[in-house]
DNA sequence: GATGAATGAGCGTTCATTCAT
DNA sequence: AATGAATGAACGCTCATTCAT
């Protein structure tokens, strides 16, 4: 079974739908939904701006095609990288590493999931509100675990678990490649302050 | 004889220039700039479109008013809340109780500020990053001065910084009015999450 | 009787009605009235918008005021520069001398007056076209004249009439004050074609 | 197969930037190009607003593609009907008939390419103004020719050119279709009046 | 006489979307 | 699959005008 849609002939087709997606992606995110007009994300894809139409139903579809699509890749690449089970405090490191360094490679797809809700019309918005809780929960879980083990100091689970995600997830706002500290060093720094901040003075060897 | 439009019973006269401030605010923060019309927020207001810009030259002059006009009444109260001087640890939690307790109480104010700084046009763009700068130098400046001091266990200021500031920033994409905790019993929660994560095990009574 | 509205007092009454027309006649004649808005018009002035309507009841009675004014004082001028009677050739003269001299000094009165026409609305017009009218009756009675005693060459004296005017006028589309013709010397190059056009070969002395 | 939309009956599809062009050429020799909008230069052609942008990228481009292409067609034209070479007055003669009559043929861009000058943004007004310099320019060269040989009688060669010009376009302000004169017997008219403010007194047989 | 604020209409332009080709 | 042309709605903004102060 082939992933792509090379056929037989090995002649490649013109993937327009994956190209129109990159340009919305990074239109949006760099600008906001609203503020990007079909006729830009045809433009940079190098066609003319009813052609879209022929692969989205319309900008809203596309956008929803985005959102999910990115938060059905994070849900399997964090099952991927955090396996359930094991010691809460490694778990919380990975989810803290998985996190940062997901969000510094992809932060336009992290942006608009986050952002672009509110662009969002009723139906999409259920779903996409149905898979970011899904994705919180993974994190809940994890201190759920760490407190009912008391190797965790969280005053309230839920409050704990948000003001972390916020927290890693701020770190788009200011990190940039080539600066002075690598991806992988910000996120360690971010794993000492995630465990600070639940009182876990010393991580177990992983 | 007076010289403002107060009467003398200190009923305002009704002020269409900040009515257009309140409801551009509410809107802006709600649906981000570029998705709101100029005539959305004239209806809201009660005027018709064009008398918005009686007020206002611009919808980009009204965008910068309300950020820097918010701006800079967040340094004022800043400056109030948290005088310089004085313990890290205590000022810290200062800190910390402040920026929690004004966001939730402008959200709509500090949402703008972050957010639509890409709506800017140039100009006021970089007045609106130096206010921003000054902001977080308050914050850096707590940190240093803990660090120098031995108090705080930091191991990059500048990081920990943008670390913190967004960590409780980010109290205002969950916290709700009415729900389980107070404002002031969040504020304490994060006091101690910072406190944490910096490796402060007891607060000095203030 | 004193010709301005200066008070007895000595203290100048600030002529803002005169300042309007000043402004008014400046900006139509180079920008035409549709493209002229009663804003610049009142910035020019040093008043506000609204303040014009003090003086003119609108933006059209304004232009009215400006065509009207300037055809009476051309046909007052026009009649005391060529006075009726005397030799047809001399009085020819003395018409494209007074008519391009008009132009070269008066230049937006003419130009407005022959160009917002269209701008007018019927009242406004039917007025103007008789003035007109009457100005151009002028020379048709001196090119008659000439035709009857036999001095000028005149195929047909209302087309020749017209073609005169327009290649009169016409000098307000290329000269410029300070160029290598003064305007006199203007002046009579033009009455030398204009006597050419009619066949007159030696001009009376006056 | 063929290449053009032309059918085989010969019958053109609906061209609806030509018909474009000619609603805004006919409304703005009216009424002046800032005095017409787009929708009424739309509703002339039957389509909507938005349409004329599929054809044009603005108002201001539909206005230089007017009088660009006159100007373009005028000089060929020209330069078919007085062909180089010759003897100056016979030349003077087709120049004359052939602007006189071109003028009556196409009053509105004629009245356009002259008034709308000052409604041009600088790039257009400069490529406008090279080309109308082109069109005097050979009126000049006819009349330097008659002068070197002593057939014209003229004082200064730009002003004759261009208070001919003045004259011989002042055509357009007062002949109309179906009056007493047809357009041939008013060219011949103004080409004796042009023999004449020249000196010219008998012209060469053609 | 002048102002500041308002209005209703209209401006040039752009939008997302449709559809015959 | 893509285009060119169209649509109807909306955009930010300016217009001439009015009027209480």
């Amino acid at each position: 079974m082939l992933k792509d849609k090379t056929s037989i002939s090995g002649q490649p087709k013109a993937d327009t739908k994956q190209a129109i997606e990159r340009a919305a992606l990074s239109l949006f995110a760099e600008r906001g939904y609203p503020a990007v007009s079909m006729r830009e994300i045809a433009e940079r894809v190098g066609i003319r701006q009813g052609g879209i139409y022929n692969h989205f139903a319309s900008k809203q579809a596309l956008l929803v095609q985005l959102m999910e699509g990115h938060m059905r890749a994070l849900l399997v690449a964090l099952d991927v990288s955090v396996p359930s089970g094991g010691d809460p405090r490694q778990r919380l490191g990975e989810f803290v590493r998985f996190h940062v360094l997901y969000h510094l490679t992809q932060p336009d797809d992290v942006f608009i999931a986050y952002m672009e809700l509110r662009s969002l019309e009723p139906a999409g918005l259920s779903r996409l509100k149905e898979l970011r809780r899904a994705y919180e929960e993974r994190l809940r879980g994890i201190l759920e675990a760490g407190q009912r083990l008391g190797v965790f100091a969280i005053t309230d689970v839920p409050v704990q678990a948000m003001g972390l995600i916020a927290m890693l997830t701020g770190v788009t706002t200011w990190y940039r490649d080539g600066g002075r500290l690598s991806r992988d060093e910000v996120a360690e720094i971010y794993v000492t302050m995630a465990m600070q901040s639940l009182g876990v003075e010393e991580t177990p060897t992983m």
